[in-house]
DNA sequence: CTAGCCTTGAAT
DNA sequence: ATTCAAGGCTAG
């Protein structure tokens, strides 16, 4: 039989995470942070983000007016709030560079009343607030700030498949700098409104999509009312065409749990627990306790998500262990360098609560054990940016790392090797289908998974030696993994 | 033009 | 009735 907890768990006995208490935020909260644009103190919430009072009225004019500027110098000035005036060229590129959204401009001029995006305002103070109890409960600096999710994919009325980071290049930069199209993400912001007349059969409805990360840019600066009278459609060019996706790595990227969901119930869970060691007098928890929970909880979640995935639900509970046994630490590494891949920075890395460290303070204060293994991870990091993986891969990735036909002992054998075959069929015919530029990119992938292995392997072997030292918090499902997995090969 | 303050009005 | 992000107004 096997380990009691864990088949619990498999069974359905999910861990809950308490939701936060004291959600509501004071309004003072925001009114602390500075204008994206230039360091003026922020006045409110402006056309999709926090600013201040003049940058918003600079906007409202250079929208409304429909003014072009340009620039004296190499359209790279610094804008801060003594020169904001100088260049406004380069304000208004700043403008849209962080993300000031021209669709907030009224068309019609209509004063007063409330837009599609006073929801996500609502949703952006309440993470805000989140991840200031994060830090205060950790201890340790957020520095990425996830894009604002964009209300929902139907009141989108243009797209052109940019992407978070390069949106609303203007076509001068776009000619003299080269922008990786990387295609990450690329199903959500081509899932547009019906009227796009795509045909897509079996992508599911805007309505089951998690919040997106999505942004609309305007080529030549057209200015889009939120109430258009018609509907313009760009076609993304040069990118992977939505029709050639298999129905299969659809199921899979449908399967996938939202990032931002995943995110938030973490972090409470580690707020939470931070807290109740404060009230029980007990000590906090180191850094290394800290990474300890967040990796148990990660491995929660991984396990909800096998649990919920198509094939694997058709499994026995125990075919279902033996491959989990099997994997664990392997589709752990890779949620993590996954993340890495696709929102990570040079010279830092990002954890699953969307907490940053900086890479330094990693060689510095982690043994040199977790230093390799870090910098070993970063290594397939950049191996798989040079590949330009996509999150449709990386979902592919998941499913042949979980249905491997090594494990042995399985009722359902076959079935399990049939999987793997389907999943590597459909994801030759993607990678094919969408990178008909770049033709052995299936084999370079595939190429990665024993490097992968090797990585969680190791991280394995770490986990024992500090299991064996007493330094891993205790309940955690990681040792209770590790020691199933030891135990039955 | 700029930017601080004022008026509006749908959503809550 | 209140909120608060839109647009408007106007000195400097």
């Amino acid at each position: 039989d096997p380990p009691l907890t864990v088949s619990k768990y498999v069974e359905g006995f999910v861990r809950s995470c308490v939701p936060l208490n004291g959600m509501e935020y004071t309004y003072d909260v925001d009114l602390e942070e500075l204008c994206p644009v230039c360091g003026d103190k922020v006045s409110g919430y402006h056309y999709g983000l926090l600013t201040c009072e003049s940058c918003k009225g600079f906007f409202k004019r250079t929208v409304q007016n429909n003014k072009r500027y340009t620039c004296a110098e190499n359209q790279d000035c610094k804008i801060d709030k003594t020169q904001r005036k100088r260049c406004p060229f380069c304000r208004f590129q700043k403008c849209l560079n962080v993300g000031m959204r021209l669709e907030a401009v009224r068309a019609d001029r209509m004063r007063g009343g409330r837009n599609k995006f006073g929801p996500m305002y609502k949703r952006d103070r309440a993470m805000k607030q989140q991840k200031k109890a994060l830090i205060r409960a950790t201890g340790l600096k957020i520095e990425t700030t996830p894009p604002m999710p964009s209300p929902a994919p139907q009141t989108d009325y243009t797209f052109t498949g940019s992407l978070p980071g390069i949106h609303q290049v203007p076509k001068g930069i776009l000619q003299t700098t080269p922008i990786p199209i990387a295609p990450t993400d690329y199903d959500r912001s081509l899932y547009g409104p019906p009227s796009l007349g795509l045909p897509m059969p079996g992508l599911p409805t805007p309505a089951q999509l998690p919040p997106q990360y999505q942004y609309t840019s305007f080529p030549s600066r057209a200015i889009k009312s939120e109430y258009p009278d018609h509907i313009q459609v760009y076609s993304g060019l040069g990118s992977p065409q939505i029709l050639g996706v298999p129905q299969l790595v659809l199921e899979f990227l449908r399967c996938d749990p939202d990032e931002l969901q995943v995110q938030s119930k973490i972090a409470a869970y580690l707020q939470q627990e931070q807290s109740s060691r404060g009230v029980k007098g007990q000590e906090r928890l180191s850094t290394f306790g800290l990474m300890c929970h967040m990796a148990d909880q990660t491995l929660f979640s991984i396990v909800e998500w096998a649990r919920s995935c198509i094939f694997f639900k058709e499994l026995k509970v125990g075919d279902q262990m033996k491959l989990l046994h099997n994997c664990w630490s392997e589709l752990l590494v890779l949620d993590f360098i996954s993340r890495q891949v696709q929102q990570g920075k040079e010279g830092s890395v990002v954890l699953v609560t969307g907490q940053e460290i900086e890479m330094a303070s990693i060689v510095s204060q982690a043994g040199p054990t977790l230093t390799s293994l870090v910098q070993r991870g970063q290594e397939l990091v950049q191996k798989l940016q040079t590949l330009q993986v996509d999150r449709r891969e990386i979902a592919c990735f998941k499913f042949l790392i979980l249905f491997n036909p090594d494990v042995k002992l399985l009722e359902n054998q076959a079935f399990v090797e049939g999987v793997q075959e389907q999943v590597n069929g459909a994801l030759l015919e993607y990678t094919l289908c969408a990178y008909p530029q770049y033709l052995d990119k299936f084999s370079q992938l595939l190429l990665r998974m024993p490097e992968l292995r090797a990585l969680s392997a190791q991280a394995e072997d770490y986990l024992c030696y500090k299991h064996l030292s007493g330094e891993v918090p205790c309940n955690n499902l990681l040792i209770e993994m590790l020691h199933a997995k030891r135990a039955c090969t």
